[in-house]
DNA sequence: TCTGGGGTCCTAGGACCC
DNA sequence: TCTGGGGTCCTAGGACCC
């Protein structure tokens, strides 16, 4: 039986967000309608663009771009600091919304994610009534607006949703894609980025459709196996399930930070190594997962970026163990340059229910204990409420890593 | 004080095995 | 005594996504 997939994305999510709750929250002025962007912390070293309004966009103002950039761009730019909790409360109140529609739903991102509506007709109506409805219900109960993009495969619902933005349902059928997605640029294709995309254009392949048309054999000639998938995706032919374990399935866990300043010594680096290892651990444990590859990041000074990592005998989950890997890791890569930015990822994830006991280590059980201690501290009182001495009058952020950083005041109420 | 942070999947080459 | 071929596992790096 042909499914019915929606895609469901919100508009400009960060800056929706943002501009949803300052509505309700007194502000007169609707973000949305004027040039405007979510932006990081300059001083620390995270002024790039998260976010921007419609009208943003029109100045050429580019996501992911520095706000130095930006303000040339556009002088009377307003800019506004994220909040990512708010975010997280906001992507999950659609999300929760939507699980009324259908229990088939895979998060994609924290603004995007699909939904099955296969079989859901007779419930809710015909697709395109039933996302119309959802887009009117999000806008109206929730303050933000979406898109919506509906198909056959997740691929065309996808593609579906971008055609016409914002606050619209597009349907992106098979029997469509010969008229709207064949005369779309190359780079619109998903999957199709910075370094393929001059690619397809160099052997005269500049359409969507161009790339549907082309011999199968010559694009996987130049792109080897990605190309086949390309040429498939420019096909419409795309297979995957709606695959509601997409999270618990998480294959690994990373947690990175730019430090505010360069760090030249590895006293320094070893402890915004414990740092990192205490954020993504304690996910780790939350996810109630084990790890068996730790991996070790380095971004220097020039922005040159390398890795190593290292699979271990046994799968772990303390943070002191994790540390330790990662530190041995870190003596083993660094060339001594001046380091911007560091990242501790885990992979190799076993369940941790079944925790491999080492003989030669008899501290495993105390270890355990501290650390389930020390996360149920912090998840009451904060990340701040227990500190590891180093920290203390370091200058450094003693649990770093990820976008939330308790640095604001707590939402007690989300819209 | 220009360039964040969190992911996925793929590939190439080396080690090692039969 | 001139070196095939298939397979797995591991690591580093690249490409892409939001």
């Amino acid at each position: 039986m042909e499914r019915v997939i929606f895609h469901i994305d919100v508009n400009s999510a960060y800056l929706s967000w943002e501009a949803a709750y300052r509505l309700q929250h007194g502000e007169t002025q609707d973000l949305r309608d004027i040039p405007s962007i979510v932006g990081g912390d300059e001083k620390s070293r995270h002024g790039i663009v998260l976010a921007r309004s419609i009208p943003a966009k029109k100045y050429g103002i580019l996501t992911g771009e520095a706000l130095v950039t930006a303000r040339k761009k556009c002088a009377t730019l307003n800019i506004v600091p994220p909040r990512y909790e708010l975010y997280m409360a906001c992507s999950g109140a659609m999300i929760d919304m939507l699980r009324e529609y259908s229990p088939k739903i895979q998060i994609f991102s924290i603004d995007e994610c699909f939904m099955d509506y296969t079989g859901m007709e007779e419930m809710y109506g015909p697709p395109v009534e039933a996302a119309n409805a959802i887009r009117e219900r999000i806008k109206k109960e929730l303050g933000f607006t979406v898109n919506i993009g509906i198909s056959t495969n997740k691929l065309l619902a996808k593609m579906g949703g971008e055609l016409k933005k914002p606050d619209k349902v597009c349907t992106l059928f098979p029997w469509e894609i010969k008229d709207k997605m064949w005369p779309l640029p190359i780079e619109e294709l998903y999957m199709v980025g910075r370094r393929t995309a001059p690619k397809l254009r160099r052997i005269g392949i500049t359409t969507v459709g161009q790339l549907a048309n082309a011999d199968v054999g010559l694009v996987k000639a130049m792109l080897k196996s990605p190309g086949v998938v390309l040429w498939n995706f420019a096909n419409g032919i795309e297979m995957s399930d709606v695959n509601e374990n997409a999270i618990t399935e998480m294959k690994g866990i990373g947690n990175s930070t730019t430090i505010s300043f360069d760090v030249d010594d590895r006293a320094t680096a070893l402890k915004i190594l414990l740092s990192l290892s205490e954020s993504v651990a304690a996910r780790l444990r939350q996810a109630r997962r084990c790890a068996e590859v730790v991996s070790v990041s380095i971004r220097n000074f020039d922005l040159v970026s390398y890795s190593h990592q290292m699979k271990l005998c046994t799968a772990i989950d303390s943070t002191i163990q994790i540390y330790y890997v990662a530190s041995r890791l870190f003596d083993q890569m660094w060339r001594g340059q001046p380091i911007r930015h560091m990242g501790i990822r885990l992979s190799g994830l076993k369940e941790n229910d079944c925790v491999q006991l080492s003989f030669f280590d008899g501290d495993n059980e105390k270890k355990r204990a501290l650390d389930s201690a020390i996360d149920g501290i912090r998840k009451k009182y904060g990340s701040r409420s227990v500190v590891r001495s180093c920290f203390v009058n370091s200058g450094l952020k003693p649990v770093t890593g990820g976008v939330i950083e308790d640095d604001y005041q707590l939402m007690t109420s989300i819209l």
